[in-house]
DNA sequence: CCGATTGTCGCTCTATAGGCTACAATAGTA
DNA sequence: TACTATTGTAGCCTATAGAGCGACAATCGG
């Protein structure tokens, strides 16, 4: 119908940011053919679906079933007529509905971090209470380190044989596992094993993000994932590894 | 394997805002399991193939071939060990790396805006030469309008011969059709025709963002697509109409 | 009234996601 | 060292959605 533009062969580089795009649309959601069509559309600023179908290079029927979806998925615009002329809404139009959808959704998704394994309203500090608890906690953190774990508790031998393999598999993952125990008390696989006198509670940190503080009975714990604290509390054992035993 | 998590029915709250999720992450590429691990892992933190087939509610084996496809589109992470522990990418790192990319992309597609139809390099007025040509983007103007389509010339047969069936078209899908025309000359389908003597040239404008203006043969024509230079020759036609007519 | 254009319908074909079974590889355990 | 459970892989079957295509109904211009 409209055989206003002359065919002649696209520059290279035209080409490249039609691919690139096309690869963009139908990341987005797009089918192939509803890519094409939005950006001929674009392209022609406005059509029938015939003259799409040839701009696209698809069959012209499909160009009536694509033109509606994409109309149902708010991309193009059309008024009536016959035949009737299709208009794309501006890619920055577009742009800005999804930019907005994808701010409202992944904030939602963040707020639910994790929501699957602490409970409870949302505190500083949680409390977890049981031993049973507490000891499913510790092997969350050992699942969960990626970089750093760290250990210091007066009492191993629970954990060192509930957790045998979790400590193996983190190790295996490349994880640094420090350990602090009591000195000639049986210890988990470890990349560094530290031995010390008078250790009153179980300490576990991991990745300076996640920390607990349990009673040695690990009857009762506390339980923070803020970094800060985390860090915090990291640093201050630092500190007390690094002092000369005698001068508690 | 981890039986942490005591199973319970889900506020309603909580499972709207998973459906919300979920057909967010599907609108933006992933598809149905893909979504529902993502959204697994982040609620968990962490978790096995295992851990993720029971939170996701999928088979098993599923999970593997799910977890590996989010790997590759950079949703998910993991660093070896037996079993292979699984962490999400952060929500909100990969909005970021969405928006961005969408940015561009879409910048990239509003730079070739009707790059189909206006050849040369970019200007606020093109000129375009040759009678053929001028017709087309005449015609092209009339298919694109959406709300209003002004027209004035001294010489309309021709338009109206040619163009007969945009016009009617035009009207039919609700747009407002001025034409300007010399007294008793034919004129095309319109919802407003003017009277006037001594036009001097032919004169198109297309929703308050598109004009063009031609000489009276239609040999030769400048044309703009800026709207602010649309809107003003508008506004002057409005003036230049509401005067009466001997004060010229 | 007739031919051409425009639009709709419904069918087949194909690629991909989903579901499942079997089985290989590994790790813990007797 | 052998046995068993867990973990991971491969292959195949099915269901579904997109793509391709022809037939035909609706509308329009002449």
């Amino acid at each position: 119908m409209n055989a206003t533009l002359p065919r002649r062969t696209e520059s290279t580089s035209r080409a490249l940011e039609k691919e690139d795009v096309l690869s963009l649309l139908k990341r987005t959601g797009l089918s192939d053919y509803e890519a094409k069509v939005y950006l001929a559309l674009v392209l022609r600023s406005h059509g029938t679906a015939e003259d799409v179908a040839v701009t696209a290079d698809i069959p012209r029927t499909s160009a009536y079933k694509v033109l509606e979806a994409l109309k149902k998925k708010g991309y193009v615009n059309s008024r009536g007529g016959r035949p009737v002329v299709f208009h794309p809404i501006p890619p920055l139009e577009i742009r800005d509905r999804m930019v907005a959808e994808m701010e409202r959704g992944f904030q939602l998704l963040d707020s639910l971090r994790g929501s699957q394994t602490e409970k409870g309203s949302p505190q500083l500090v949680y409390t977890i209470m049981g031993k049973e608890s507490v000891m499913a906690k510790i092997g969350e953190m050992l699942d969960m380190a990626r970089e750093r774990f760290f250990l210091s508790s007066p009492d191993l031998t629970e954990l060192n044989n509930v957790f045998a393999s979790k400590f193996a598999n983190a190790l295996k993952r490349g994880v640094h596992v420090t350990v602090v125990a009591l000195p000639s008390v049986k210890v988990p696989d470890a990349s560094e094993v530290i031995r010390k006198q008078d250790l009153l509670a179980t300490d576990v940190i991991t990745d300076y993000e996640v920390a607990l503080i349990a009673t040695p009975d690990l009857s009762i714990c506390g339980f923070t994932d803020n970094p800060f604290l985390a860090a915090h509390l990291d640093n201050f054992f630092q500190i007390s590894l690094d002092r000369p035993e005698g001068k508690r």
